[in-house]
DNA sequence: CTTGACGTGTAACGATCGTTACATGTAACG
DNA sequence: CGTTACATGTAACGATCGTTACACGTCAAG
């Protein structure tokens, strides 16, 4: 619709990939901008449109690029996981998951405040994530771990920004997939005690 | 020492760990306390002196906790990473180990205004850790991996409180290392082709 | 030419922020 | 008693916050 608008969301985007949500304030982003407060207010209404504006675009981009991985035959060697972890930190999808992932721990806290641009974030990571686990005679548990190892290793990234060791741990937690499946199906048929199952509801 | 400061930090503590650090502000925090904004800064000098005073409490808090887990005797059992789920997760300490990670978060965008409380958070983690993985022939990304782990379910943990599910997906990633550890054993000495290592650079 | 929508600049509003000035109360100690 | 250190209350400071009032310019449509 309004070119000045999409111009500014934008420009936007780019500032809080950079700056973050916690300490967003007006005058400063205006101000990097090259507009004012005044025509934030004027294009968005409010501060809570401007970043409704921005998240929206935030999980439209993810969205949208996580479409064209999914679009993209699968290369033969590379495991799911190991190939949504390298589409999550390419380097155009990176700053868009950190602040993603910034925008849910303050969700955790302040759902009041952030909470509201929180939408379903199920764009796609659930249902590709869900074909990475034998799946066999498991339960819901043991299909939120790869989510769990990629979420850890996520974090530990951003802390730490060496990619090369939490690809490696990745790695690695694939590798023990593919041992224990190994494992499962060699020892054929003595049914395996499952120790620790309690029997969920 | 003085026995007001000890009090106003100790009360501060609860505050923080039920209303989070991004959104601090001190007067109401000081209507909270049942004493004013002027008061706060006498006797922590200012905002970032309350907040160090309150950190240092929260991971004095922690430590000392973590030293009782690690004198009581580990029960048969369980394993190690286990039980520091456990801990963690216990009521009187999962509010801590949720302002830990808000602050780590924080920290990671914000490193000049919260990287300071960030002391060198391992109390005890990475030695405890340490000793959970095989650590056989394996390298660094595989001791990081537990971490990781925790990590990503704990987050979970924070945001879907759903203690029971992520309490049994870190069950089923012990189970996938043992699995693996007797798939390496039994499977002795054929070296194992490692398929997914690209030579970084 | 007039109208009206869109875009913009200047300036201010009231609220809240961290912080400080100044005065006062209390209690231990010489 | 007088002094001194600690603790506290009342007010305000200047800065910044999100937001608004008001005026002005541009430019296509009538």
């Amino acid at each position: 619709m309004q070119t000045r608008k999409e111009e500014l969301t934008s420009a936007l985007i780019d500032y809080l990939l950079t700056h973050g949500l916690s300490e967003l304030s007006l005058r400063p982003l205006a101000a990097e901008l090259g507009t004012s407060a005044r025509l934030l207010i004027y294009h968005f209404d409010s501060k809570e449109g401007l970043l409704a504006a921005a998240m929206d675009a935030m999980h439209a981009h993810l969205r949208h690029s996580l479409q064209a991985l999914a679009d993209a035959q699968a290369p033969k060697g590379i495991k799911p996981l190991r190939r949504f972890w390298d589409w999550a930190t390419a380097a155009e999808n990176l700053p868009y998951m950190k602040l993603l992932y910034e925008l849910q721990m303050l969700a955790a806290r302040h759902p009041e405040t952030y909470g509201p641009f929180l939408q379903h974030s199920a764009t796609g990571w659930l249902e590709l994530v869900k074909r990475i686990m034998p799946d066999d005679e498991r339960d819901a548990a043991m299909a939120s771990l790869p989510i769990a190892v990629f979420d850890g290793l996520f974090l530990e990234l951003m802390s730490t920004g060496d990619r090369r060791r939490t690809t490696r741990a990745l790695d690695r937690f694939i590798e023990l997939v593919e041992q224990a499946r190994l494992h499962r199906t060699e020892t054929v048929r003595k049914p395996r005690k499952v120790s620790t199952r309690k029997r969920g509801t």
